[in-house]
This record gives structure tokens, C-alpha cells and sequence, in this order.
DNA sequence: TCTATTTGACCTCG
DNA sequence: CGAGGTCAAATAGA
């Protein structure tokens, strides 16, 4: 978080982010204790929602008003630049390479009980490769969504466990998910919505926050309740987040590796996780970039 | 027998 | 040409 320091912008900035995420935080509890009650009112679901909504987009605003004053600094702004990638297909019959798409999500997730890999996200995967990265002391795996054929669904993911700490994973999504979920196999951790469970393991996971420091951590999460065994020998399910989010909208920005994180993790969380949980109308959400138009 | 995983080869990009 | 991403045959497990 050095490099946030020394901007004093963005310092103060930083401040107002560590204190909404807080607010984010606290929220997304509420929102967990209501999913997990029997009578769940999806009306006070969305009105936490919304404010989720308001806070992070204010976030991400933010941070990036702090470092790039001359970018467009709202979320929304940022965001929409990725319609034009949204309209293209997954690119799935070719073996080139994808550091060029945009529409990705990166998260770091823990695996919990030295388990292999991070917990099962509602989605089924299959692997289809894995291979050693140059610098990184662990491999990469490589996995499709299991409905890839079945359904034309692109969603892919990528998971690689961290080199500073292996109980962590970094996962990152690319595409979305076309696939309809009630046709496969869905394990029912959560009677109410099981698809919300992990969403909220997700959500608490990208935002954990080191409140006393000013520091930001997104990565030192220990969800208690997902240990599930994964990678070789089971279904593959193993990521966290299944929700394709534009971070790349910011990872194309030279921003600071922490920082980026925290946008990152910003936006793992928003709109369109929520939007896939309580099937929102479109115009839900004021100000919330749609990802998915 | 079907489905998922493993793994070496192949392809494309930078 | 090296690295990263994908393919597809072989293999394993239910």
C-alpha cells in the first residue's frame, strides 16, 4: 500500500474507500443474515443491495479520480467502455491467446482447511488444462464451464494458487455464464438460495478490511464454512466468484498492484452478482454499471 | 459405459 | 522463439 501513500489525493481517497468498504462490509453481514432467515424479505435484499451498490461504485469513483484525474472517473463510465466487448462472443474456437479480453474477473480466494483449491461457486467447471507459469512456483489450471458444449456457455476461469501464501488462489473468470443453472448439478448448502451462499463467501472474501491500518486486504480471508474438496478428484469446482466483472476496465490502468486489488475486489462484488442472485429489473440500481448490456 | 481429469502436443501472440 | 492457452488422446473413477 506504499504506493497509495505519497499521492495525497489519493491518501485521503483511501481513507474514504477503507471507511465505505467497512459500511460495504457490515452490509453484506445484514444481507447474509437475511438470506439465511426463513421469512428473507427480497424488498430489505435489495434495499441493502442498492446501498452496496452506491457505496462501492462511490469507491471505485474514488480511486480512480485519485490516480487518473484525467480518466473517466465514474464506475459506471469506466465500465460501459466494455459494451463493445460484450456484444463479441467468447472467442472458444481458436487456440489464440486471450490477454486481450477485457471482460474478466479476478479474485483471490482462500481455500479453507489447506483444501486444494477454493470452494465451489455454484458453477460446474471442467478442467481441460494446466500448465507451469514462468515465475510462478505454481501451476495454473485451466478450466471451462462444464455446459460449454451443451449450451454454448464461454464462461472460463483460471486458477492459480498464490506464491506468497498457498492457501490462497487467484481465480480469474473470463466470460459469462449463459448456461442456465438449474439444469446442472447444484449442491444445496443454502435451501433459500444456494447461489447467494457463495456469492456471500465471495463478497466476504473480497472485502476483507485491515480497518486500524488504513490498509486495504483482500486476500487474508479464512470462509469457515467452505471447505470443499476440489481441483483433481472432484467436479473441479473451485472459484469463488462466477460473476464475469470488467476489472480489466481498471487493470488497464497502470494502477498500483494493491490498489488495483482493492478495485478489483470493488468490483467482484457489484451489480452484476447481485444481479444474478435476485433477477433484478433492469432498472434497478441507479448508477450501477450494467456489465451485462 | 460415461464423465471428468491428466498431460503432452500444438497453436498463437508478443 | 518463448510463454501462455487450448486441444485431444489416454487414463481413472463412479
Amino acid at each position: 500500500m506504499e504506493s497509495v501513500e505519497g499521492n495525497g489525493t489519493g491518501r485521503g481517497n483511501l481513507q474514504l474507500v477503507v471507511s465505505e468498504l467497512c459500511r460495504v462490509q457490515e452490509l453484506v453481514r445484514q444481507l447474509e443474515l437475511h438470506l439465511h432467515a426463513p421469512d428473507a424479505s427480497i424488498d430489505l435484499c435489495r434495499a441493502l443491495t442498492a446501498e452496496i451498490f452506491a457505496l462501492t461504485d462511490r469507491s471505485i469513483g474514488f480511486v480512480a479520480a485519485a490516480h487518473f484525474p484525467d480518466a473517466p472517473t465514474t464506475p459506471s463510465s469506466t465500465s460501459s467502455s466494455l459494451s463493445g466487448v460484450s456484444d463479441q462472443p467468447f472467442r472458444t474456437n481458436t487456440k489464440k491467446r486471450k490477454a486481450t479480453a477485457r471482460w474478466t474477473s479476478q479474485v483471490r480466494v482462500s481455500a479453507a482447511g489447506g483444501a486444494e483449491g477454493p470452494g465451489d461457486d455454484g458453477h460446474s467447471w471442467r478442467k481441460y488444462g494446466q500448465k507451469d507459469i514462468l515465475g510462478a512456483k505454481h501451476p495454473r489450471a485451466y478450466y471451462r464451464c462444464t455446459h460449454r458444449n451443451s449450451q454454448a456457455c464461454p464462461a472460463t476461469k483460471q486458477v492459480q494458487r498464490a506464491d506468497q501464501d498457498p492457501a490462497l488462489f487467484d481465480v480469474v473468470y473470463h466470460g459469462q455464464h449463459t448456461c442456465r443453472p438449474t439444469g446442472g448439478r447444484r449442491p444445496p448448502t443454502n435451501q433459500h438460495n444456494p447461489h447467494a451462499e457463495s456469492l456471500l463467501q465471495s463478497l466476504r472474501a473480497g472485502l476483507t478490511v485491515d480497518a486500524e491500518h488504513g490498509a486495504l486486504n483482500n486476500t487474508s480471508v479464512s470462509p469457515p464454512s467452505m471447505a470443499s474438496p476440489v481441483a483433481s478428484g472432484s467436479n473441479g469446482g473451485l472459484a469463488m466468484s462466477p460473476y464475469p466483472v470488467p476489472a480489466g476496465a481498471y487493470a488497464e490502468w497502470p494502477l498500483d498492484g494493491d490498489l488495483q486489488e482493492v478495485v478489483s475486489a470493488l468490483t467482484a462484488v457489484s451489480a452484476p452478482s447481485m444481479d444474478c442472485l435476485f433477477e433484478f429489473d433492469p432498472t434497478f440500481g441507479v448508477g450501477v454499471p450494467n456489465f451485462f448490456m
